[in-house]
DNA sequence: CATGAATGAGTGTTCATTCAT
DNA sequence: GATGAATGAACACTCATTCAT
């Protein structure tokens, strides 16, 4: 009996899933630079040519990978998507930020530096402008309803503060006095 | 007759900061990584060979620049180096550290796209550290004298709203709200 | 469908032998120094990176070849591994050890200018050493119980007397009168 | 008051003799390949340049210093130069051969494998064979006058065991028992 | 679907040689 | 005579990608 469609697709999202993480391990080992397909594939366990069948290029493979990332950092923003967020949402989304960076820094900390070398950047720019505008919006209409004066000037002040204090967690985890600061955060935003 | 050693001084200063200033502006556009010394020499209209003979290697010329850029930047921190930040140090500081991204913005964009990159970071971090050791205990006293719960959480806090500040200004000088973010820090240390 | 194993072990090993050979015959031209991977692989009609798919380096390439041709040529010492030699056995290896120059004096030719060049020789030096070892003890041994009042001299000037002759041969085999020098080395050792 | 062109001459000769003990110097310490016209000028404390003010290649340099150790090393033979060997002239030949090269164990083992490089070989081929020619002759007069019966087979089997004994003497000066071998040498004339 | 041999353009680096000064 | 900046071809080695099997 052959397998249906859909078995096939299944297989084939979960060999897919399986290359993005030994992907992903070997360029937090690594570095971005040294991480060969080559390598990818015998840590896989594949043959490199197998690996085109499933990503068209190196490029398309770190897309997904990033995305990937992307998204889980972004799901705990505006929980219920009624594009508003309450003063509960706002407290939520920073207590889960860090524990969705805690739960895996070394995961994140690859992320980030990915994610900040310029060519990465360029790759997935575009994607990541597209989904983030809505939040920027939500995050104005919040910070407008509190009555701040300059809700433009706080939105930018609060994610750039918040941009400084994850790039700083993850790349010192252990000397980072992540508890103090988070309570600043939440009192700033009382 | 040859050259005096003055006229080979100059000569070699001049080649040295042509090469750090395209090297400059081509990895903030490509990465690292895609930075290669033949596109370096290219676009410096020399020839690859003499690349190696102001700098060791590839590694060296990015240490020169980082070094370079990163004294610029900590200048403005206690600037009669006595140790002791007083107030009007501290907002000296912040004005000063805007001043001077505010200068060369694609300078500076490029000079935290090439820091931010793992590549280069590894390069330079223990420059770095060695360097802004003294600037931390500044720090610290400046806010345990000043009366803060936490000193250790303040310095934290304050270093990763400053780097994310940065970051988000340079990446975007346009439409970043520099005079209100910059008001709101001035006041956050009132 | 992939070829079989067996079918690419037969694949890479007719290549590795191509190229060794290559090598070897570019190498006796030019000297180590001017042998190039790129030289050899345009000689052995192969891209460069194929190179680097059978051997890991030039290095290792080098070792391979020599350590070939070593063997060969001291196969015929004490033939029964039983390490003593018997007074037969010692005009054997004599005889043999010119039988396998003659039969392929280009390749010996060869193989003794690559063998003699520094950087070559360095590379396969612990090699030879470890191997050369226990032939060594039973030369010392032969000269010893066949009453020789120096044993440790005989063995060095015979090793000598090898090798200059051997050197001599190869280096011009249509000169050298092969018969009469054998005939003086067997005589020698009566 | 100008210098005569005598003396500038001698000025020349003395730096070309400096240049070349540098470069023989350091191509003993490094190898051939590894010696460049930087680090010998460096050495010499001239600059580049002027290296090719007296020899007007690299090729020329090492032509140069090989052809000097070349005469040294056949100034014993037959040193009254009326090309007839005497019986004393022969053993005062061996003698000094092995004096000669005992004097500067360093520069000869430098020296032989620097000349059975290929590249060195064909380079100074032509000299040698030119130069050795008359000593051959004078060698085969020799072991004719002596009533050998194969005078050619004796000249090719005692310049083969001298080259044999030179190589390995000079490649391990150390463990080489070379009084002995000596000895064996002049027995076999008598 | 799966393999790995094969490619070719690319990498950082070296160095003999030239030449304006 | 003397300098060293400048060149350019060469070097060993890497790797994303292709493709016959």
């Amino acid at each position: 009996m052959p397998r249906t469609e859909e078995q096939y697709e299944q297989i084939r999202e979960e060999r897919k899933q399986q290359i993005r993480d030994v992907a992903l391990e070997i360029i937090a080992e690594e570095g971005f630079a040294n991480t060969s397909i080559a390598k990818i594939a015998k840590r896989a366990n594949i043959s490199k040519g197998l690996m085109y069948n499933y990503f068209t290029s190196k490029e398309e493979l770190m897309m997904s990978i990033m995305v990937e990332g992307f998204n889980k950092l972004t799901e705990a923003f505006d929980p219920d998507r009624d594009g508003v967020l309450t003063h509960d949402e706002m407290h939520f989304f920073i207590d889960t930020t860090f524990d969705v960076l805690k739960s895996n820094i070394r995961f994140w900390r690859m992320y980030f530096m990915v994610l900040l070398q310029p060519d990465v950047t360029k790759l997935i720019e575009p994607y990541i402008m597209k989904t983030l505008e809505p939040f920027l919006q939500t995050a104005y209409q919040y910070f407008a309803s509190n009555g701040y004066e300059n809700p433009d000037v706080e939105v930018r002040f609060f994610a750039a503060l918040l941009d400084g204090v994850g790039l700083h967690f993850v790349m010192d985890a252990e000397g980072f006095p992540l508890e103090g600061v988070k309570e600043k955060l939440h009192r700033m935003l009382d």
